[in-house]
RNA sequence: CCGUGGUUAAUGU
């Protein structure tokens, strides 16, 4: 059953409905895990009305599925269901809060994120990250690092948060020292560190820097520069770019 | 106290 599930989930994970639910349809037996795991292949793929379907339909339900049902109508940008699926849910756990406020802060609801992440009952990791996230899309770095430095443990997510909003806003020389801080990078990282440069101005510098990810072929480093050039008017530019990386063998998408 | 685990929540164009 573990293997079957496994099975499932990677699929899911990977897009690949149809086969997930072919696994499905073939286990010999499924849980509330298997039944979990299909419902949130089906809220990843964007079937809002498989997804229902199928959330009415699982013979039982915990707060996993709860909480799936609710990340697929946050994914919809429907709001307001996510929050009656909150308030309708027989019990809330950490995630089931973390979630919601993940909701507000991805549409930019500040105050709505704010009410709720005090009204929580308990704080994870997840939820300092999405009032940080919350704080830098309204332009507030000041109360987005506080929030950063409120928290009990940090991970690469929580240090890429704060590297964006310093990145955002064009604080080259925060975010650059703030980079050099971490315990570990990827591609994100980098390409916070990029739009950092390319946002305070310093935008050949930040081409410049491309050299220096690792993993030079991730396409959207390249596509953040291309962006900046075209942001900027340097049209000629952005075109030279965009030839430099079909030469680097980088799909334009 | 720490680590691990078949399903759900947070970061870049």
């Amino acid at each position: 059953l573990v293997a079957w599930t496994a099975m499932l989930a990677a699929n899911a994970k990977l897009g690949h409905l149809a086969r997930a639910e072919k696994v499905f349809n073939e286990m010999p037996e499924r849980d509330v895990i298997a039944w979990n795991a299909m419902l949130a292949g089906c809220a990843r793929a964007r079937i809002l009305s498989r997804t229902k379907y199928l959330f009415d339909a699982m013979p039982e339900r915990d707060s996993v599925s709860w909480n799936a049902l609710l990340s697929a109508y946050a994914l919809e940008g429907h709001l307001e269901l996510a929050k009656e699926t909150f308030d309708g849910m027989p019990e809330r756990d950490i995630v089931s809060w973390s979630c919601l406020l993940s909701v507000y802060s991805l549409h930019g609801h500040l105050e709505r994120a704010s009410e709720l992440f005090h009204r929580s009952p308990e704080w994870s990791i997840v939820s300092y990250s999405c009032m940080l996230d919350a704080f830098s899309k309204s332009g507030y770095v000041d109360d987005a690092k506080a929030m950063f430095n409120a928290m009990p443990e940090w991970n690469l997510i929580a240090r890429n948060s704060l590297l964006d909003a310093y990145a955002q806003h064009g604080e080259i020389q925060q975010a650059k020292s703030f980079f050099d801080s971490f315990p570990e990078r990827d591609d994100i990282s980098w390409t916070a560190l990029l739009n950092a440069f390319a946002h305070g101005g310093q935008l050949s510098k930040a081409r410049d820097m491309l050299e220096l990810i690792p993993h030079k072929h991730e396409p959207v480093p390249w596509n953040t520069i291309l962006a900046a050039f075209a942001r900027s008017g340097r049209f000629e530019t952005a075109m030279q770019h965009l030839h430099e990386m079909e030469l680097e063998g980088i799909p334009a998408d």
